[in-house]
RNA sequence: GCCGGAGUGGCGGAACUGGCAGACGCGCCGGACUCAAAAUCCGGUGGGCCCAAAGCCUGUGAGGGUUCGACUCCCUCCUCCGGCACCA
């Protein structure tokens, strides 16, 4: 009997050969051969959860299969280390956010080593330590001369709560994603980087990724960009207001221009008071913008009815002539379009509405077709579709999609507008006002202005001595010394800007640092970064699809305009995407006296009922696993029952990739088994296998042998297929499952050599039996690599399967030679025939016509017409 | 509201480009081994008709269509999931 399968202790004997030997370390320089393949690289919060196992799994798969594939792989790992959770413990456990930041990576680094994936360690790095932020602090620098980072007054979500400015994605239902405190809009001065000008090119740059990047993350990114056709219009103001003497709109439906009875401003433009100013109307103005911009930006979008008030100032419709009211109206966006629009009650329901409230006039310009009048007294909600123009002077009766076009270049030709495109994409704000980030690097000097911190003063450093005792507000701004510095150009006083970067920065490019972490050259090496870029694979959550995922690909192109990047790198550092599904689990929970539900751990569950309370537990959704609701399984506990490889194993079979994964303990103990198996029929097999032949006699085989050892070759052609860009690991999974039955089946009829008397004649089964069991271990490896490793061994072969390579495979072999076709009369299945794969059609048909189950329904029918494809299938359509 | 995606056995999921639906795994049922159990091994397993077998019928969310043939293509509808959401 052979020894037990105990993954505790191969595991680390082969982790611990794997680094001596120095495996997975990268070329610094790799030739055409070479493949990027990178994860997300995770948050430091100290525990690695399945979700972690799931994307490193996938990823570690693709990368031993390139390895073996002979490519040249870089496969790192590193940190995204700054950010909010670590000034939290700061402030909450009095700890040095530097010290709790690296005490997480160790324990982390600790359980990621765990899983034996084959990272090349000597380029992690982590984002916090100044040999890599300083090189951010000189692109913001050269982005600030460029125009591409900017300061301006803004009206930004603002957490009081956590002291800070959060991004739209980190506002829920107008409360922040941490506390769930209320988040409220606050006009602060920040620091942009002007995405905006770069929306062409992130478009093309989607559009060019169609194929290689998920369908749903390239729309929700092209829904990000937001690329609009339309016109825009200028009205001339009766009075000037200030310098303007024009209101500017955009507009998409430039054929409803002579339906115009007023015009709706944003509560937040720059006209809104001076429009006002000396028609008697500013206080009732002033109050209601005032109001407008105070209320939460949940409120603007779902709760509020239409609302608005009168200027007292009025404009003029380019077409008409005709006088327009100025109105500003709370749905109007200030960051669409120019923050002004034009109304067309009679063709657009919000305007519809919002002239109804105020009777104003309703001027109907687009009938339907088939001549039907509209009445506006009449008309219940605003006519949006298509139709014919009237009431538009020279446009009368044309269609309105052509109206559009025409009243475009009339506009042109008057030059009162014209064609142009707007975007919905903002400009990225990238200030934070918390002390553990990126510091911005630049002086604020009452005589000079905004002044760049210049190159040979940079770092700026952040200090060591922070206090986080008192909680609000930043602690940056609070140091006694950091603030104060002398303007770098005058050298008068100055303040340090104290704000932080978005931690969204520094995941902008630690993929190309990892081409060469340790470079004090600059943020990159040009001739590592030329040779290793673009990443070939990236694999993370879905929930980047339009955050880090966008602002990654803008920066790399800002980092190329600047000439950080050499100009051989392509736009887009990403070149293939998968976003891997969440891993999920069962809850239990019971019901507290509000009927809220008390979440259960598993084993706080017995026979339905609660161990905590004896009440009755109620199985709930399958949800994504998290602390709370109490559905998580720890990754230490797990590798010590079952080991590495089972975990691996397990995320990659229980669903594609790209898939929710559900957890179940169940299909746990089936990988479980799988892998055991495997371990006893390779031992099983050992001494067969090590005195076997090394290679397949020529010639015929016996018909088992033959049918083994096509299918170890079709198996291989399967795996190959699969994992290859496709990464239906879960089906690479079951093929290897499928050839690991037949092996089995194999080793069962196999004699063991030791205890058999010398054969009569030389036996193949041996050397296909051989063939079979390392082709199986190779195919296996990338899923479950320690086991793999420790049974290469153990049949006989040195070093590792990993430097073994991957197996190839013999399309003559792996030819069916005879194949099973279907055999139907009128599409129905009636009998199945097996014929040489190359039989001619003639002979096949004869032979299906012979099938007596075919034969009874062919039987008194006329033969109308017979159907073939070859290898497949012979349909019989009778009369 | 708009834009996507998905609905296949008891469960997770297979099925190339329109060609034998349900691979593989789990679960379940039966058997072997065992004093017994665990582990392991062997067999069965969509539903129905039939004593049984052979065979037949039926079956991929619902209804219709195209086709010799539809999980796959087209139309209508239902359900679930995701994204956006006053975008002018």
């Amino acid at each position: 009997m052979a020894e037990k399968y105990v993954p505790g202790e191969i595991e680390p004997k082969w982790q611990r050969t794997w680094a001596e030997r120095g495996l997975f370390r990268a070329p610094d320089l790799p030739g055409a051969d070479k493949f990027y393949l990178l994860e997300m690289f995770p948050y430091p919060s100290g525990r690695l959860h399945m979700g972690h196992v799931r994307n490193y799994a996938i990823g570690d798969v693709a990368a031993r299969f390139q390895r073996m594939r002979g490519k040249a792989v870089l496969h790192p790992m590193g940190w995204d280390a700054f950010g909010l959770p670590a000034e939290q413990a700061a402030m909450e456990r009095k700890l040095d956010p530097k010290q709790w930041t690296f005490d997480n990576i160790a324990e982390m680094r600790r359980q990621l080593k765990l899983l034996g994936l084959s990272y090349d360690w000597d380029r992690e790095f982590a984002t916090c330590v100044p040999e890599y932020y300083r090189w951010e602090q000189l692109v913001f620098t050269r982005m600030l001369e460029r125009g591409l980072a900017y300061r301006r007054k803004s009206l930004v979500n603002w957490s009081d709560a956590l002291q800070t400015v959060l991004a739209n994605e980190q506002v829920i239902d107008g409360r922040d994603y941490k506390l769930g405190e209320p988040v409220v809009q606050k006009e602060l001065e920040q620091w942009f980087f002007r995405t905006t000008a770069y929306a062409e090119r992130l478009l093309a740059g989607v559009e060019a990724l169609a194929g290689a990047w998920p369908e749903r993350v390239l729309l929700e990114q092209r829904a990000r960009i937001g690329r609009s056709e339309g016109t825009e219009i200028r009205f001339p103001l009766e009075r000037p207001a200030g310098d303007a003497r024009e209101i500017v709109v955009f507009t998409t439906r430039p054929d409803t221009l002579f339906g115009v009875t007023f015009m709706s401003l944003a509560a937040e433009h720059p006209l809104a008071f001076e429009l006002a100013r000396g028609t008697g109307r500013e206080a009732e103005v002033r109050a209601f913008v005032e109001k407008t911009r105070n209320d939460l930006r949940r409120l603007r979008a779902e709760e509020l009815t239409k609302d608005g008030v009168f200027t007292g100032a009025w404009c003029t419709n380019p077409a008409t002539g005709e006088r327009v009211p100025i109105y500003i109206a709370n749905f109007v966006l200030m960051d669409y379009g120019t923050g002004a629009v034009m109304a067309v009650p009679a063709h657009d329901q919000r305007d519809f509405e919002f002239a109804r409230k105020f009777g104003l006039p309703i001027q109907v310009v687009i009938e339907p077709p088939g001549g039907t009048k509209l009445d506006p007294a009449a008309m219940e909600c605003a006519y949006v579709e298509e139709g014919r123009q009237v009431n538009s002077g020279p446009f009368d009766g044309l269609p309105n999609t052509e109206g559009m076009r025409r009243i475009t270049a009339w506009l042109a030709e008057r030059g009162q507008g014209g064609p142009t495109v707007s975007w919905r994409l903002r400009d990225w704000c990238v200030s934070r006002q918390r002390a553990w980030g990126c510091p911005i690097p630049v002086v604020q000097c009452d005589a000079c202005g905004v002044v760049p911190v210049p190159d040979d003063q940079l770092p700026v450093l952040l200090p060591q001595d922070l206090a986080f005792d008192v909680r609000g507000g930043n602690p940056l701004a609070r140091h006694p010394t950091f603030p104060s510095t002398p303007c770098p150009k005058c050298g008068g006083p100055g303040r340090r800007e104290t704000d932080t970067l978005d931690t969204f920065v520094e995941s902008s490019w630690y993929f190309l640092r990892f081409c060469d972490p340790t470079w004090d050259g600059g943020p990159v090496r040009h001739d590592r970064v030329a040779a290793w870029m673009p990443v070939d694979q990236y694999i993370g959550g879905i929930e980047h699809a339009v955050g880090h995922l966008m602002y990654a690909r803008f920066y790399h192109m800002v980092l190329k305009d600047l000439g950080f990047l050499p100009a051989s790198v392509p736009d887009e550092p990403f070149a293939r995407l998968l976003t891997q599904g969440m891993v999920c689990k069962e809850t239990y929970f019971t019901l507290d006296e509000n009927k809220n539900p008390v979440w259960h751990y598993p084993e706080e569950v017995i026979d339905g009922k609660s161990k905590l309370n004896g009440a009755p537990i109620t199985v709930g959704r399958v949800e994504k696993m998290s602390k709370s609701k109490r559905n998580v399984v720890g990754l230490e506990a797990f590798v010590e029952r079952y080991g590495a490889d089972t975990a691996r194993l397990f995320t990659l079979f229980a669903a594609p990739p790209e898939k929710d994964l559900e957890w179940r303990d169940e299909g746990v103990e089936g990988c479980w088994r799988f892998l055991a198996r495997v371990w006893r029929i390779a031992n099983e097999a050992a001494g067969t296998v090590r005195a076997a032949p090394d290679t397949v006699p020529p010639g015929d085989l016996p018909p088992r042998w033959q049918a083994l050892r096509r299918l170890v070759h079709q198996t291989t052609r399967r795996v190959t297929r699969d994992i290859d860009g496709r990464f239906h690991l879960n089906t690479a999974v079951s093929a290897i499952m499928e050839l690991t039955n037949a092996v089995a089946d194999a080793v069962a009829a196999t004699p063991d050599p030791a205890r058999t008397t010398c054969a009569a004649e030389p036996d193949p089964g041996p050397a296909v039996l051989r063939e079979a069991i390392l082709t199986l271990l190779r195919l296996l490896s990338p899923f479950a690599p320690h086991l793999c490793d420790e049974l290469w061994q153990r049949v006989g072969q040195t070093g590792t399967v990993l430097e073994a390579g991957w197996p190839a495979w013999d399309e003559a072999v792996a030819a069916d030679q005879v194949v099973t076709v279907a055999v139907q009369v009128l599409g129905k299945l009636r009998g199945q025939i097996a014929v040489p794969v190359d039989a001619a059609e003639a002979q096949v048909v004869e032979r299906a016509k012979a099938e007596p189950n075919v034969a009874r329904f062919l039987e008194g029918k006329k033969l109308v017409k017979t159907i073939f494809v070859p290898g497949r299938l012979v349909n019989f359509v009778v009369k």
